[in-house]
DNA sequence: CGTGAAAATAGAACCGC
DNA sequence: GCGGTTCTATTTTCACG
């Protein structure tokens, strides 16, 4: 799908509040609410748009730490590394990566005897390096700038 | 503020699908429209909920590469770094660590040769060691598991 | 927290470019 | 194809119990 200014005016405005109404997006970029309506409902048929979340302040539901951890996986236990981390609750994100540290995991716990508990279970297959987050200084979904379109 | 079972499958709902109208999120917990739409309000002014965004496919929008820089920063530049990062369209997070790599970025960009660019600027500012993404087999905003909740 | 009304918004049908 | 206008259904919001 081909995403013109308009398009992307939008994505960039849902990015950032997915709550606009088709009204308030329509006068940002100088069309209808309807036609706003049409063209997301394209973005979203066209897989461009793949959902809409709540953004939680982990902090303040009682989890307050959060940690980045890379794994080198035994090569043995790829396919059970794999399937220990989809099954955790705990683990936010999981990126597999070039490198020597195939794997890298962001996690929220709500105490470091959880981590803990939680890295012991990863040991096992794996060789981990734990990183707490001490701070978010930027935290996007996509890349700013206009520049980046194709066009 | 205190989270119970309710607001916290209100929270979990709204991560997933923040386009949920009250009477849909009042049939999971059954609870009246107005009373879930109270419940949320409380939730985004008390800062639990922070926004509502939109996620979109990078690849679809022609931006198909991203990576995670862990950046060493000089012990001189780390201000300079800091404006840096914040300058950068392509960043799209950026996590301070613990550990001798104290940034981790997550950056997007439409080609090599850019994300090659990229590179050479924060090279200027700290060691990085660029790791490509390969896929992200979990990427979440919050801990899956009522048994986190804070009781 | 529930009910019921008013206001705002979303969605569908249709017309014009 | 794409967008505008109108009309209807749904949703949100507020008053009241």
């Amino acid at each position: 799908m081909e995403i013109d200014r308009t398009s992307w005016k939008l994505l960039k405005a849902l990015e950032e509040n997915a709550r606009l109404t088709y009204a308030e997006l329509g006068k940002l970029v100088h069309l209808s609410a309807p036609a706003v309506a049409e063209r997301v409902r394209k973005l979203e048929e066209s897989g461009v748009i793949t959902g809409y979340g709540a953004t939680i302040n982990l902090e303040k539901v009682g989890i307050p730490i959060t940690a980045l951890v890379e794994c080198q996986v035994y090569r043995t236990k790829e396919r059970e590394f794999k399937a220990l981390v989809l099954s955790l609750d705990e683990v936010i994100s999981c990126h597999n990566v070039t490198g020597p540290y195939a794997f890298i995991l962001k996690v929220a716990v709500r105490s470091m005897s959880l981590l803990d508990e939680l890295l012991e279970r990863l040991i096992d297959l794996s060789d981990t390096n734990t990183m707490m987050i001490l701070s978010t200084p930027v935290d996007r979904k996509m890349p700013l700038g206009i520049d980046q379109v194709a066009e």
